[in-house]
DNA sequence: TAATATTGAGAAAACGATTTCTTGAAATTA
DNA sequence: TAATTTCAAGAAATCGTTTTCTCAATATTA
């Protein structure tokens, strides 16, 4: 019941607390008959060092924080699952926090954690962000940052992300080497890096075509679900439907299978679809997916790396992890366009 | 760069450090004057007070441990999602620690989480469990335990679960009543409550119905994808597949998801198939998928509720929560059994 | 053997808060 | 006005560690 402290564990052992320190930390030297003593006494009360007072005394944190933007999304899920891996392999943890993209909530986390005085903290901001300056106050705070997916410029902190331009590109291209022209894209907030960067991969895969953007096949959501499925009943009601789309992220993706559902369209036979990011059910669906598959659990995995790096070494010059995604094609997308045939 | 603390507010503010303690904690009387002086030297010098220093002073935390088994089955994500969300209405914070299925990685984290000195813990223990007794040291250690859908008896814990025996009833129930009669099981292993609970409802409704329980139709895994998929693959390569199958935890309905399409096999044509648990998919996949859902969010957010009880009212009689669980019909069972024209 | 170096371990300081103790001043009462 | 109560705020203790300081005992060197 009663918590038992170090001067238990010392006046049990007939030393001092001071050598009951030593022999755990395995600082200084301590008589082996000390040590011995001290060590069947913390085993046989059960000792547990107190880590708020570890902490307070030595400034220490054995926490990383992690603030994602919905943790529900199985991007998140598995980016969170490579963090607590590499984290529990190099004896940290993870407080997980879940900003549910509110800034409001987002900034109370981050203070919560720096107030916790963590070790350092794993985010992907909110796409609110660039209207204020949130970060800012850890710019000097010593506790070091790493952005994921979701970078932004003004800092200067560590950054592991995907090469969303490519990605997108790459999607793009698939559609366009199957014989797609009416190309939609359901882009996320610009503001976003990962919505910029994207919108610029297909941009950039178009015009190299010589495909016209057309403003009615552009639409702008926030990457959630519900945009998803808003926008693609948007696109599809239009009097000339696309012939292909590509949703920029995993959440619109499943917006967008929803919303297909709904109006009785299938793919590919009535439209093609493309997704950004991978699905664990993608094999699984009415369709399988095409997509454009991300290393989740390696972008995890590198962030926890770059900010155990930065803790050893302070002073390392800024390291911006850019990751490769990859085309795993299936059948949302068809083997050739099936535009004459639908219409037949 | 350098850390803020209480003394620098004093000085700052001209008062003594304990006032400013008063100030920010609203004990005690203190001139408004001071105050106001106190107040506007926190805000000027970005005063966070050290929560290490609070919580070795207090003796209390705001954090809440969560182990889960598997951060990345759908399951835990809504159930984590519900305790978050939970938590943070509360101004607590949750520290998610996943223990994989692995019982010595759940110690690590059961031994930290109460050096950390955490509020409490909320746990849903390995499989592994019964064999030794982990969670004999926080009987009386003071920190409160609340065990979430998988319950074990030995402990006097708070406890949030669902009623699996009825759910596994429901849902044998309903294929019996859709004129299956050789009706297969994915069974969990039993020493898991939700393992035995469900399989348990299996036996009830198919002795009700007077349905021999067919050894070769009961097959027995650890809830895990790849024995969903191994198993499934066993069950319909034999002599007599069943024409149903039931599938009583979420990873193993994925797995057999796989190994239908694998082995080139449909729902309902081929087999039937119902699965404990919902899926954000569900709906999407190439047969909408029936299953028993749990509610999985609700059983998040009270195992919370039960713990903060619990915190305010440490001595209060133990609760044991047992929530509901809902079929969901949807393609996968078919409107009615189809054996006789898949076998014309 | 005397002088110095090394070692071992207790005493005490420090970490940054909260809370109790104490005291001087102001306010109340007789 | 003197005695007593109330109040406001500083001084000091406390939480449980880690680490520095200190000093006695032993080992090493000349």
């Amino acid at each position: 019941m009663k918590k038992v402290t170090i001067a238990d564990v010392a006046t049990h052992a007939d030393v001092s607390h001071a050598t009951v320190s030593r022999v755990l930390n395995n600082k200084g030297t301590v008589n082996p008959i000390l040590r011995e003593r001290v060590l069947s006494a913390v085993q046989e009360l059960g000792y547990k060092p107190n880590r708020a007072a570890q902490r307070l005394r030595s400034n220490t944190s054995d926490i990383i924080g992690v603030i994602v933007s919905d943790i529900q999304s199985p991007f998140f899920v598995s980016v969170v699952r490579g963090i607590e891996d590499a984290a529990y392999a190099n004896q940290m943890n993870i407080v997980l926090c879940n900003a549910d993209e509110d800034l409001h909530r987002q900034q109370t986390y981050l203070s919560y954690l720096q107030a916790e005085n963590v070790a350092g903290i794993i985010v992907s901001p909110t796409w609110h962000m660039n209207e204020s300056n949130e970060l800012e106050m850890f710019q000097n705070s010593g506790i070091p940052i790493v952005l994921i997916d979701r970078i932004v410029q003004n800092y200067k902190f560590d950054t592991v992300s995907v090469d969303n331009v490519d990605g997108a590109y790459t999607a793009t291209k698939h559609l366009i080497n199957l014989g797609y022209r009416d190309i939609a894209l359901l882009a996320g907030n610009l503001k976003l890096s990962t919505g910029k960067g994207r919108y610029e991969g297909y941009i950039k895969a178009m015009t190299e075509a010589n495909l016209p953007i057309k403003d009615e096949y552009v639409m702008f959501g926030n990457f959630t679900q519900e945009d998803g499925n808003q926008l693609t009943k948007e696109l599809m009601r239009q009097q000339n439907p696309p012939e292909a789309i590509f949703t920029s992220n995993i959440l619109s993706t499943v917006g967008t299978l929803k919303a297909l559902r709904e109006m009785g369209l299938t793919t590919p036979h009535d439209v093609a679809l493309i997704g950004f990011d991978d699905l664990p059910m993608a094999t699984e669906l009415t369709t399988p997916l095409t997509t454009v598959a991300q290393p989740n659990i390696e972008m995890g995995s590198e962030a926890v790396r770059l900010l155990l790096r930065r803790l050893k070494t302070p002073d390392a010059p800024v390291q911006s992890i850019v990751l490769r995604t990859q085309l795993v094609v299936r059948e949302s997308c068809g083997s050739t366009m099936r535009r004459n045939s639908s219409e037949s």
